[in-house]
RNA sequence: GUGGAUAUAGCGUAGUUGGUUAACGCGUCAGAUUGUGGUUCUGAAGAUCGUCGGUUCGAGUCCGACUAUCCACCCCA
């Protein structure tokens, strides 16, 4: 037997027994999305990789050291997607959506790939649900994306899931304030450890998120991006924590976010949670009005995020929340003997024709193993086909949950299942059931307004 | 790129100071007299103990190297 060849580094595979969660999260992120008003968009999982030079940051990690990239035979290199946003101002440009009204409301659920060393919650394949918004410059347009993401991750059931904001302002406060920063560490600079004493050239932004108990004690009374704010960036800043506070939404000011894209600019944010392990950010994203031009467009204000999927799922795991059951199969038929069997799988077909869902033997099992495995797959009712039931015509359907059997004429099948399906579904205590339901529904609360 | 930990059936584990056929649970498959699942009982299949080398009469166990995985730094979703 020769090698089995394995799954590369820092990928996954999603079995059955896990891909339900999947479905879960998908689901909710995809109707919260689509009742914002934002609708989705797919674009390629390859570009050509100046896109993500010109946009995430020829200094930036991603780029310096993370990207998969190939040259292809021509002359062009690509390079897989290092996150989302990039290519999808790439496709909104490209495909003149800029020019149909603002605002632009897209979605987006994919893979993204970095050559990172894998650890809990970092994988070097991994999925991001994302939303971008072009053209709207207000600080509502800010707050109804952390009010997507925030309540999505209330819709996934997460409690202890931090937001922090932050306003890095535009390129010159920014630039203005960085020389604060360089003010403030040069006179520390020989305290500092060596990789902070570089940034401190190239980026001295990047000395606030410090692990380095050294540094991150000088880092305590630097000062702080939002002293050096332009009026026009404070008072976005201070209007979107306005308009937050009037969601109920909770946040705190961390002065200490620095999101590592070069693109954002103003309003920045995550959604931390601390049950999953050092890699705590869900979600990640901000405004990033220079974008848009940078890649050749007008000036077109834009912002949005990135949710990590399987750090969704994690932080969901941990938390214990509910995912959405598997759909089991509504009927399975036992046949014995090989007629039994061809009849069995013609039935079997036409009660999918009209939309259940059904199985039957494929292995050639006994009638005990197969009742056992109709057992397994959590099958609701199961049919017999033997000689006695080809003879007569009639055969039995069995409720697997009460173990009642109700005959079944052969030639009025899908008829009576159905009725024996719906009626399990109505008698009962179901229309009690409703009431209570009814009851549960709150009151719409418009009382604010 | 830098650290630390781990590596025994599909999964989860046990394996005493090195000593014969590597154990258990879950799962899988099959049986417990007539054509009916869940519980129970019985049986079966399934592991060259991550790889290579070393020490030894003898290595799952000790040593070394390599590889993989996990965790942390860094960075980010």
């Amino acid at each position: 037997m020769s090698m089995q060849i394995k799954r590369p580094k820092g990928t996954q595979d999603i079995l059955p027994a896990d891909s339900q969660k999947w479905k879960t999260v998908e689901d909710i992120v995809r109707s919260a999305a689509e009742q914002f008003g934002f609708r989705e968009i797919r674009t390629p999982v390859f570009e050509e990789t100046g896109l993500y030079v010109r946009s995430v940051g020829d200094t930036s990690d991603v780029v310096t050291k993370e990207m998969y990239t190939v040259s292809s035979k021509g002359d062009s290199t690509f390079t897989l997607r290092p996150e989302g946003t990039a290519g999808v101002v790439r496709a909104m440009l490209e495909n003149g959506l800029m020019n149909e009204g603002f605002p632009q409301k897209v979605y987006y659920v994919i893979s993204a790939f970095r050559h990172e060393k894998p650890q809990a919650g970092r994988l070097r394949e991994f999925h991001q649900f994302g939303v971008e918004m072009f053209g709207a410059a207000s600080p509502y347009a800010d707050a109804e994306i952390i009010l997507l993401a925030s309540s999505i991750l209330d819709a996934c059931g997460l409690e202890n899931v931090e937001l922090h904001i932050n306003s890095i302002g535009c390129p010159e406060c920014r630039a203005k304030y960085r020389e604060a920063l360089r003010d403030y560490f040069e006179p520390h600079r020989e305290e500092l450890c060596e990789t902070c004493r570089e940034r401190l050239g190239k980026n001295p932004m990047r000395l606030l998120d410090c692990k380095s108990p050294i540094c991150k004690e000088i880092a305590l009374n630097a000062p702080i991006i939002t002293d050096y704010l332009c009026d026009d960036c404070r008072e976005h800043f201070e209007a979107l924590k306005d308009i937050l506070d009037d969601y109920g939404v909770k946040f705190k000011v961390d002065p200490k976010i620095v999101r590592g894209l070069d693109y954002y600019t103003r309003t920045v944010f995550e959604f931390i949670s601390n049950d999953i392990g050092a890699q705590g950010t869900v979600c990640g994203g901000g405004r990033y009005d220079g974008l848009v031009s940078e890649l050749g467009g007008q000036q077109v204000p834009a912002l949005g995020f990135g949710m990590g999927l399987e750090r969704l799922i994690m932080t969901m795991e941990s938390c214990g929340c509910e995912f959405e059951a598997q759909k089991t199969c509504d009927l399975y038929i036992a046949p014995m003997g090989e007629t039994a069997r061809r009849k069995a799988a013609l039935l079997a077909d036409a009660v999918r024709r009209e939309g259940y869902s059904a199985e039957t033997d494929l292995v050639g099992r006994g009638l005990k193993p197969q009742m056992r495995y109709a057992d397994k797959i959590g099958a609701k009712y199961v049919c017999v086909l033997g000689d006695n039931e080809l003879e007569t015509g009639e055969a039995k359907l069995k409720n697997m949950r009460t173990g009642e059997e109700k005959p079944v004429v052969l030639t009025e099948f899908i008829r009576t299942f159905a009725d024996v399906l719906l009626s399990e579904l109505f008698d009962g205590d179901f229309s009690e059931q409703l009431g209570s339901l009814l009851e549960d529904l709150p009151a719409a609360d418009t009382s604010d307004v």
